[in-house]
DNA sequence: CTCATTGTTCCGCTATATAGAATGCACATT
DNA sequence: AATGTGCATTCTATATAGCGGAACAATGAG
């Protein structure tokens, strides 16, 4: 096996964003022993971290003493998604979309080889299929992952190739299968999930372009299958493709 | 002079932090070059910083070899806010509105169409308007509710309207009066609900932002009709509203 | 009043991150 | 081709920044 170069990371701060990860994910701050206890840090080391996290603004002291997360990080993060202001000009499709099928929409970009929810409109349907905006999928099985590894495939191909890992008995696990997946794909103009990530929930996915042809992201429907009559799929696809389609061309009035 | 405790930072974590703010703060990625110069650290310093960040996956490389920031931080943040106890940065507003009012206070959020009380402050006053916390009422009828509603309502709009049952007979029943309530609660900057939930309870409410707009919550007054005076009305509107934007202003410095 | 636990400070040592120079790459310009 | 420019990346010797551990303070419980 070939070795690899091993990067080099500079341990402060990672355990310094470690800190701010765990903090971050915690309802009500923590106080310095057990925080340094569950990241396996010493409690002076972790009380230095902390008193850097909070000159830069990213932790603050609640008067009880305990260490919790500022809004600094949501602000940082904001701004990665705000320079792609992809929300803003896909929300009036996705509503459009949730109207018309009354399921549940998501709007996604890649991420490497995973894809991130970046909006979503839940359904109103009582059977809901339930992914949290933040939330992360694998590019290779869900409609909106399919929709956007069809763009880039030549880049994309070996490596999520190399790397295919089943979560039910549907999902592509050959490379074979994946190019004559992503054939099918591109050919239609939109992606379909037949319950590859999760089971029986299926999902369509359809890519938007910016004004240079890259790709900006996706949105798509996800549908339990026992919601989906005879013929909804092409309705879906459809809908799902022309949506797509309308958010590219009003990216290029901004 | 009194002597500040001079707060020690660790460089290599804000460093590290600055490059991250930095980046996520440009539209498309930038070279290690760039970023030293416009930090002021040294090449070999940021390209060691960019190494590990990018392990640890908050940055990536693009395939035009530029270093950009991945959604990572934005995830992170996400979190924050949904972890971010509402409970706590508005409780000394509660208490103001308790003290000026006498009357029960709540704090609200929605969850699909209703909403959920998730704090409040009794009434001290003999007659009081009884709702648990944890409690739901329906997004249409009371003052929380019509707060939240009004910011989401091109949302929201066509499934409550679709569902307008009648709790009591101030109850808006038809879209159209629907349509005018809200325009009302915009233009006025807080809610009123005329009994519409339960008979001869009032009550008062306004929405909470966070920095970037997005509604996080509300919080409301809850008024036996006897208890109000001539006047009354005016003043704990204005009061409700002027608790709402302040609990918003302490959320963007948190 | 202990005793137990947490937050904070101090300090000497060494692993760590650093600066700066050297190397390697890609592409212009001649 | 040959040369030059600007970039990313690697190397290395050195100073120091960050580290662990133990001491100290401040709580709070029993």
């Amino acid at each position: 096996m070939s070795k690899e170069p091993e990067p080099r990371v500079d341990s402060t701060l990672s355990k310094g964003l470690a800190i701010l990860e765990k903090l971050s994910s915690m309802k009500s701050g923590s106080g310095v022993s057990d925080l340094s206890r569950e990241l396996g840090l010493t409690k002076s080391n972790t009380f230095r971290l902390l008193q850097t996290l909070t000159a830069l603004g990213y932790v603050r002291r609640e008067p009880d003493r305990r260490y919790a997360a500022t809004l600094k990080a949501w602000q940082v993060g904001r701004s990665v998604v705000e320079n792609l202001n992809l929300r803003a000009a896909a929300s009036q499709m996705l509503l459009y979309l949730s109207e018309e099928t009354k399921e549940t929409i998501y709007l996604a970009v890649r991420d490497g080889l995973n894809i991130v929810y970046i909006d979503k409109i839940e359904s109103t349907k009582p059977i809901r299929s339930w992914n949290p905006i933040g939330g992360a999928a694998p590019i290779y099985c869900v409609g909106t992952g399919k929709a956007l590894l069809a763009e880039d495939y030549r880049l994309l191909r070996d490596e999520v190739a190399a790397n295919l890992q089943p979560f039910t008995d549907r999902t592509i696990t050959d490379a074979a299968a994946l190019d004559k997946d992503v054939a099918a794909t591109k050919l239609r103009g939109y992606a379909i999930d037949t319950g590859e990530f999760r089971p029986n929930v299926l999902s369509f996915g359809a890519a938007i372009h910016l004004p240079n042809g890259e790709t900006a992201g996706a949105l798509g429907v996800s549908v339990p299958d026992i919601n989906l009559g005879e013929g909804d799929s092409d309705r879906i696809g459809a809908l799902v493709q022309h949506a797509a389609s309308t958010v590219s061309k009003n990216l290029r009035r901004l």
